[in-house]
DNA sequence: CTTGTATTTAACCATATTGTTATTTAACTC
DNA sequence: GAGTTAAATAACAATATGGTTAAATACAAG
């Protein structure tokens, strides 16, 4: 697990999810990238190298343009951490919630005090 | 899919995910969480601030303390983005790898031209 | 009703993020 | 070389974020 600040901060805005999104049908030039917002080149520019930054996606010049492609192995280990906890999550929710219907006060908590 | 903005600005904090972490082995108070890091009070208390908010944990008062939990299904909204797209990137991933395998000038684009 | 404890809220500061417009870079075309 | 196109970078402003210390709130215990 590395650089999961970079990678959610990047997936944390909109504008960059739906840029990955459109990546995920195909390899797309910033131009065509660009084109579906109603914001500037530049703006568009500066997602791309925060996704870049982040690994979720390459670029490479080809002549004049410049073609972006996702980066499976970055999103990857944005998923991983999720993953991990996934279980425990729902073990633990699942364990307190067991717990709640047996012991009807408030919060209960399975830490034992010190 | 809602909230997902707040969910991954919340994960792409490492003190905020190393609370998740904690909270994954079960319900504990701002004191408790708060103790192992460096930071101060009220630092915490914006943290814990910014996971209820994006809907990753829920905070019910007890007594003087306050009880913090994970909400499942707030962490389930944020990975059900990525898994939505899970498929995709590898799927495109391994077709473009395939494309490109057999058409080896670069960055061959899927999309046609208009 | 005063004191102590747990935590939040307020006020403030430094830095980061996201947008803008203007300028620069790189490659292709004549 | 001059112009055009695609995109990056620079410089700037507004807002958000994450930390601090000091003050407020809420409950519990004398």
């Amino acid at each position: 697990m590395k650089n999961l600040d970079a990678a959610y901060a990047a997936l944390a805005d909109p504008t960059r999810r739906a840029i990955l999104a459109r990546l995920a049908l195909g390899d797309a030039t910033v131009g065509e990238i660009a084109e579906p917002f109603p914001i500037s080149g530049p703006a568009i520019s500066r997602h791309l190298k925060v996704l870049e930054e982040a690994q979720l996606i390459t670029r490479t010049r080809r002549s004049q343009q410049f073609v972006c492609r996702l980066n499976p192995e970055g999103l990857k280990s944005a998923q991983e951490w999720l993953d991990y906890y996934r279980a425990f999550w729902t073990g633990a929710f699942d364990r307190l919630d067991e717990h709640l219907k047996r012991n009807p006060q408030l919060s209960p908590n399975p830490k034992e005090k010190k």
